[in-house]
DNA sequence: AAAGAGACAATTGTTAACAATTATTGTCAA
DNA sequence: TTGACAATAATTGTTAACAATTGTCTCTTT
């Protein structure tokens, strides 16, 4: 019982951790779509805890900006419009070229590694046209690069952005461009080995670019207007 | 009953935000030291709210790197070592001079004032000798860049950076450099006005550096050899 | 048949009691 | 006096019941 305590105490804080996971893996795989409803009944059997528990799992979701709660209603995914997008480009461009020169001038032979790996599996994925794992693997490439660079704090950071960038290519994103074209990560992280920073970086900022570019926000994504079109075309 | 709906439902969610506010406010002014227990019972009577909403605000709190939740001991103000420090200085020049030029570039008049107000504020409490309105208007400074900026994203993100940076300076600061020279904030800002970005960008990341290196991590800060030696002074 | 009122069901928000763990105090023996 | 050990107090973690709100369905009325 006693060592047990440890595992159980871990578990204790775990618990929500492990749930906040899952719905991230499933919100980075397009599994759970924006304004999909979470019921606090539904985590409670998906994962066997109690309604605190899945209710601080919620929170967790909340303050990371995957999940909005209304008052009274629920928890739902988030639905980011527009301005979310342009605030979340914006920080990762601020964010991320610089970092991965960073990461081009001081990488070591297992984050170099970790890398390569990672870019090979993108590639299997892709031969096997397996959609969700290619888009999964898209975004956690750019997650990698800040754990390899080893800095916590960003890669919670970069983590919170990929999510968000997850759920706007799964409300904007135009048919081919929903997943970035893994050539430029293989291209930045050739960058990377040569240790050419300037290079990582550019090429870091122009991926974003194109990421943004395949956006489109022509269509209204929003809950009410469609129904209203709609209605409207009857 | 109808019309106080509305304040309610905001409430039951921003009494939490509130009990967040008013830690955040008291770290940034350094009268909450890291290592302090924030016991439920002490919220609870603190903001006259019960025992679910304290633990919710707690869970806020860490999940924003303020505060540590130990299984069963409780919530304590966190107590950053220097690796901790490595990555928050580390990600903060990566974020602010880049956000700083981009702010340089687009503010508007109401920006400019408002950071014009800030520096004034900072100015009138060094002259009043105010330690702790010095300390915390210094912090400030860099979330309002942030807040100009518009971008929401990045404000929390600064806004949890300056205040692990308030943290790190109450345990490493070593006497006068605990607080930003204000002089500096006043040439980043002189440099913005003149929409001169790479200035801007360049002064701020020396500011950081400034900041960093008025850090002194030769002393032990840990939290049982402090008493010892009190209780030895006796 | 459509709109609206009202009852019912389902979900979330809150409180309070209970369980488990940790911290503190007091006692006893060496 | 000091150390370990035991009992008590205080604090946190969990569960369950209750309250309040929202959504749905039916029934009535026009």
């Amino acid at each position: 019982m006693v060592e047990n305590s440890i595992s159980d105490a871990a578990s204790a804080l775990d618990d929500e951790h492990k749930i906040v996971d899952r719905v991230y893996s499933a919100v980075m795989q397009h599994t759970l779509a924006p304004n999909t409803k979470l019921s606090e009944s539904t985590i409670c059997e998906s994962f066997g805890v109690g309604r605190m528990k899945a209710r601080r799992a919620l929170l967790l979701l909340a303050s990371q900006g995957i999940v909005d709660l209304r008052s009274n209603r629920g928890a739902f995914i988030a639905c980011p419009d527009q301005r979310d997008a342009d605030e979340v480009f914006e920080a990762r461009i601020h964010i991320e070229p610089s970092l991965v020169g960073q990461v081009a001038d001081r990488i070591d032979r297992a984050g170099l590694k970790a890398l390569g790996d990672h870019v090979k599996m993108e590639k299997a994925a892709r031969r096997a046209d397996n959609r969700q794992d290619i888009i999964r693997l898209s975004g956690e490439f750019h997650v990698l690069i800040a754990t390899v660079s080893g800095n916590k704090f960003l890669t919670r950071t970069l983590r919170e952005l990929v999510t968000r960038t997850s759920l706007i290519v799964a409300l904007f994103g135009s048919g081919e461009s929903s997943c970035c074209r893994d050539d430029e990560h293989e291209k930045i992280l050739e960058a990377i080995k040569s240790r050419n920073a300037g290079q990582a970086s550019e090429l870091t900022r122009e991926h974003l670019e194109h990421i943004r570019l395949g956006l489109d926000f022509s269509q209204t994504h929003n809950s009410e207007p469609d129904l209203i079109s709609l209605l409207r075309a009857n």
